[in-house]
DNA sequence: ACCGTTTGACCGGGG
DNA sequence: TCCCCGGTCAAACGG
């Protein structure tokens, strides 16, 4: 196999490829997306945090206290000193989630370890080299082709071409979050230049509806799901996403059902009997409130929301009007979600009807921003995380504390700086733009998690803010180590730290 | 010919 | 009752 530099293309939009890599290769993203062995030529483009680590990790129900107790061993934990977008362009359009599928960071035994990526975010900030630099189309599949061999990982992927071009067609048929999905409608809807499409599921007889809106340059900005499937996600998909089925589950445990969760890169809502608020166990609670100021329970989302952001002055936003609420829900296995890269001041926390887990309230710092977050754990499953925003930032991810440098909110092509819609900034901060590997702001997560390992570990208990750090330290540490390791497996990577090995070691210590 | 997407038109709820 | 707008339908289109 030669080694080539990848290119990227996508037909969401014709912008030209923005960075190269130099993995050695020439299979096709999809491919890699979808792992080794993998067949089925499932869509893995949205699911990477379906399916993530986050999945493997409440699968094997061992994530949360495990967490805490496994300190990552001798990691130094300073930060990398070169960002990681310093090797990777990512330009906008691409989702990350793409890579957290990628095989290249996969033992070939397991596949779960690798995804671990996109919910742990905010733990792991070092492991870019994990990351095959990709873009996805408009139906947020990859189309980069390149080949992956990753020799220090003792991972290697070889995937013909002709397959691709099956598994990118069906990859279009299946989202992320494992179903399969028939799009029905798309609309311009007001107040948004996102269009949004309508999806039902291909099921028979299946009920379940999502409303997926993309920006301008293909990216997912937000996800609603109606109703829920009345049938087991299919196999082939759960054969090779166990990571989307533990997601599942996860939120399916505390639903009752066995809906499909988006908790991928730009999938913030989850699946919900009705609409996008979420019920848990039999006492229905729905997440899209924030009960944060008033803790109203009572009134209706969609009301609250205007009420609160006409107080707030959230009509104001931009260009924007304040639509329906906009309810970002990830629903997770612990680690992610934690550090969105904003400044949260908490401000109160209540335990709320049908969860019995506290819910901490918190406020965005930023003088005259109106978004607000509460997170909780599941009623019914305490490693999944529930983080739920409202509002809209009106103004960009703060600097990291002591870094100088503040993310980008903006399109930035030719610096192989992560783009970073607004649009899916403010709706979404916790995962673009709260993921290191994908911002320009190094070891934010360490220096500004708003929440530490502790509150995962501590289910129904306090949230607490230290632990973390300890833990980060010891992950970095391990991370230089790592990299120098595994200097010469990337050519052009090799200043930054990388991946399957440390992320095996990691792992293994921590489950 | 099949299947999924696109897209303009239509429907209906809510203000 | 009218109008707005989100949601859905279905014919056309394309691979």
């Amino acid at each position: 196999m030669a080694s080539s530099t990848g290119s990227l293309e996508t037909s969401a939009n014709s912008q030209p490829a923005a960075f190269s890599f130099s993995f050695p290769t020439s299979t096709s993203l999809s491919e890699l997306l979808l792992g080794a062995g993998n067949d089925d030529g499932e869509d893995r483009s949205m699911t990477g945090a379906s399916r993530g680590f986050s999945g493997s990790m409440a699968s094997s129900g061992a994530v949360g206290p495990k967490f805490k107790s496994i300190t990552p061993p001798s990691l130094p934990i300073s930060p990398p000193p070169i960002s990681p977008s310093s090797y990777f362009a990512i330009p906008s359009g691409l989702s990350p989630t793409c890579f957290l599928d990628s095989p290249v960071l996969l033992s070939s035994n397991d596949q779960q370890s690798l995804n671990y990526q996109q919910h742990s975010n905010n733990a792991y900030t070092n492991s870019e080299p994990l990351m095959a630099p990709t873009r996805t189309n408009s139906s947020g599949i990859p189309t980069l082709q390149a080949n992956t061999q990753v020799n220090n990982g003792g991972y290697q992927s070889n995937v013909s071409h002709s397959s691709q071009a099956v598994q990118t067609l069906r990859a279009q048929r299946r989202s992320d979050d494992g179903y399969n999905w028939r799009k029905y409608g798309q609309k311009q809807v007001k107040g948004s230049e996102n269009p949004r499409s309508y999806y039902k599921c291909t099921f028979p007889n299946c009920p379940t509806k999502k409303k997926v809106e993309r920006s301008l340059d293909g990216q997912i900005t937000e996800i609603v799901y109606k109703g829920a499937h009345n049938h087991p996600m299919p196999q082939s998909t759960r054969r090779n996403s166990a990571s989307s089925q533990a997601a599942t589950q996860a939120l399916g445990a505390a639903e009752g059902g066995p809906f499909g969760v988006q908790s991928g890169m730009l999938i913030d809502a989850v699946p919900t009997p009705e609409n996008s608020s979420a019920s848990f166990g039999d006492d229905d609670v729905d997440i899209s409130r924030s009960g944060a100021d008033e803790f109203n329970e009572d009134e209706p989302d969609a009301k609250r929301w205007r009420k609160e952001g006409e107080n707030e002055g959230i009509s104001a936003l931009g260009n924007r009007t304040v639509r329906e609420p906009r309810v970002v829900v990830q629903t997770t296995s612990d680690i992610d979600i934690l550090d969105d890269g904003y400044r949260w001041r908490k401000y109160g926390q209540k335990v709320v009807k049908g969860n019995p887990n506290p819910r901490s309230y918190y406020k965005c710092t930023t003088v005259g921003c109106p978004v607000r977050k509460h997170v909780e754990r599941a009623a019914h499953d305490l490693r999944a995380v529930i983080t739920t925003y409202e509002g809209k930032h009106n103004h960009d991810v703060p600097a990291a504390r002591g870094s100088g440098v503040s993310r980008p909110s903006t399109d930035n092509n030719n610096n192989f700086n992560m783009a970073i819609k607004p649009s899916a900034m403010v709706n979404h901060p916790n995962q673009i733009a709260a993921n290191p590997l994908f911002s320009n702001r190094p070891s934010a997560s360490a220096s500004q998690a708003p929440f530490s390992l502790e509150m995962m570990q501590a289910p129904g208990g306090n949230i607490g803010f230290s632990g973390f750090d300890n833990s980060m330290n010891s992950y970095m540490n391990q991370q230089q180590q790592q990299q120098r390791h595994m200097e010469g497996v990337f050519s052009k990577t090799k200043e930054e730290p990388s991946d399957d090995l440390l992320l095996e070691s990691f792992l293994c210590r921590n489950l």
